[in-house]
DNA sequence: GAAGCCGATGCCCACGTGTACATTCCCGGG
DNA sequence: CCCGGGAATGTACACGTGGGCATCGGCTTC
């Protein structure tokens, strides 16, 4: 069934159905059928193998070229310079040598197997089209590269595409990549309180931190400062003279995320003997454009929860005949790449994407060096406030 | 030294140092001394290894259990039906309770150093952070999951931000997850000329599969038939009585993405004897913007290369004073989020994520299976024409 | 009743690598 | 000259799993 048609005549212009054409798309399960142990399959069925390509040199094979035995080999390639001083200065050279040759590269499964460790971390995450969790994906990749280390991304198929914090049931996930021999687990965003716990159980002692919301107590983790963030951004508009404030918050009273944003509004407006207020956005850009154009000027500025927010709410102002910033002052949150070209350019809170995944790395390598699970650490940093031009500067 | 400042009280702008006490937060290269066979290693060093939590259960602990060998057990446990009948009905119930009970995950790390396959595939590709770069992951990664197959990712950290095809040398990257034990590799879009026979060489005969823009004869690949995709729009628009339509295709003469769109909207006009006219757009959504302020009444309906051009191109026009759809069609590629949300509501070509991912996986099973590689395979995918607003309808 | 056969299981080795311990070699001091 | 000692290398085993072959027991078949 894998053929495309390639020639230049499309077949009539697929207008029926839903505009957003999701049609139920289908490409069901798979047919997973005999799970060994918890009624999943950890691994691919693979027939017997068909000999696949030349084999790979070992140090075998460097070993008995060069008349030596692969323990030599192995010392004189070893990572570790205590060993590799073991070997004389000129044997090592002969095998680096020859090894580069055959282009040799060391198995590392087999040196999993041995060491226990194998250089890779699993990164358990949420969709990445959108662009926020890409954007994580891309630090922890590039931080974790820098490190050597490797990572293996499971993704979390079973999240509702509507709602970025939706809690599933990852311990298949987990046992997956646990049973690939990974040292250890990066987790973007705990789902609902029992979570952790069920984490802690799959993993079996293995190092997790978790990066963005780590509600758990028993487990490090990366915090986004928010409420501090949020605290920055009031006094920012306070300072340029506004009084009549608004926070546009979730309307998901779920969503922990929101209260920490929240927080540090209220903070800010209390600290300065302001009335906070409080406005709900569904999600997603259409929601702050109709709030544009529903509240018109009952406020002088406001705080958006998120960059799409803070968009949208912008075009409906403009529509509401509001120009911004010289009559309303908007901040979002998130630091889009389209956010510094919109006009007017947003300011916005940006969040440490690169800073995040540095510290989530060191933690991770802390307990991966510390053996036996020290305390739990939690880490929390502040996002950037980014002044651009929505909130008429100075 | 790792310790955020959680109080609400923020220190003025975070401008001054790090917050986290990295110093001059590169964390560069972690001394990569020694390099082994290519001068980069493949693994990070890791101390001596620091007895890591509790054991994991191996089948020996489950044969020892049960008073049988750990051959039985292996039987018993084995994926394959064949090998699984061999023990009795009554004896693999018993294996299989205990591996339950005691929470038994297979070593995959000792399975893979035996067999040779490890039911793991590297996934090259670019900033996640993209909108299409993170759908083709996202489905990529789906797609793998279905088949139990798990997926490493390798970002081509290299690659400049600004363009998304930019040759770089991914040898590194490609040795690394070789060391590391994948099976097969999927490759998001080859750079230059030169790349796929280095590719071919750094794998040592590993089974590839490009997608995007898979140029290599040599490689297995699944391609995007954007001719007939920009043959199809044309003609949409065509039969909508349009005779002056523009395309905006690449400014970039090295950019091999633009030339087969370009190719099938001037096939379709040549077909109905009408006049073929090309504009350029830089990059991104301000190029598009300045093109729509720019041109005014020339043409009745743009082909826009991408949705973010076609985006921008629309509030150009409206600011000169044009209606879309009523005096001016336009259509994008890519179906962005935003795309579907738009006002009008973007029509576009849309590329069918979920099959290419099918596709690609299909093959590299293929390749998998029927061992020592065959002839490389082509399959060429049509996008598919979603009909919304910002073309008129009828 | 013996030969043959098949089903179930055990024994042993292999995979590629790391490492504790044993061995060899070389050199200097007595 | 002998012996101690350290440096360089080899030997042997381990890691967890899979598979080829041997073994053992019970059944059928003549």
């Amino acid at each position: 069934m894998v053929a495309g048609a390639s020639n230049g005549t499309p077949s009539a212009g697929s207008g029926g159905g839903s505009v957003l054409g999701l049609d139920e798309a289908g490409s069901g399960g798979h047919g997973v059928a005999s799970g060994v142990v918890t009624g999943v399959a950890l691994e691919p069925f693979l027939g017997q193998t068909t000999g696949m390509g030349k084999r790979r040199v070992t140090i075998k094979d460097i070993a008995r070229e060069l008349g030596v035995t692969h323990t030599t080999v192995s010392r004189a390639l070893s990572q570790n310079p205590e060993v590799s001083a073991l070997v004389t200065e000129k044997t090592r050279e002969r095998i680096k040598r020859l090894a580069a040759d055959l282009g040799y590269t060391p198995n590392l499964m087999a040196k999993g197997v041995v060491t226990g460790r194998t250089g890779t971390l699993g990164l358990l995450t949420y969709q990445l089209n959108r662009e926020i969790h890409g954007t994580y994906a891309d630090e922890i990749l590039k931080a974790a590269d820098r490190r050597n280390y490797q990572i293996l991304v499971s993704l979390d198929a079973g999240a509702h595409p509507r709602s970025p914090v939706f809690p599933t049931d990852r311990s298949r996930q987990i046992q997956q990549a646990v049973a690939r021999g990974v040292d250890g687990l990066l987790i973007h965003t705990l789902g609902e309180e029992g979570e952790s716990e069920r984490i802690l159980k799959a993993v079996e002692g293995l190092p997790v931190v978790t990066f963005l919301y780590p509600t758990s107590t028993e487990l490090s983790g990366v915090e986004l400062d928010e409420t501090a963030g949020f605290f920055e951004v009031t006094e920012h508009l306070i300072r340029l003279g506004h009084e009549r404030i608004g926070f546009i918050g979730s309307d998901w009273n779920r969503d922990r995320a929101g209260s920490g944003k929240a927080r540090g509004f209220f903070r800010a407006m209390q600290e300065h003997r302001l009335t906070p207020e409080r406005l709900r956005a569904t999600h997603l850009v259409r929601s702050g454009y109709q709030l544009g154009k529903a509240t018109l000027d009952r406020f002088t500025a406001y705080v958006c929860r998120t960059d799409y927010i803070a968009i949208g709410l912008c075009r409906g102002l403009r529509e509401a005949g509001l120009r911004v910033p010289e009559d309303v002052a908007v901040v979002g949150q998130g630091d889009l790449e389209v956010s510094a070209y919109m006009e007017p350019a947003l300011t916005t809170l940006a969040t440490p994407y690169e800073e995040i995944a540095e510290t989530v790395m060191d933690l991770m390598l802390e307990l991966l060096q510390g053996g036996a699970c020290p305390r739990p650490r939690k880490v929390t940093l502040p996002p950037r406030l980014i002044v651009r031009e929505s909130c008429g500067s100075t």
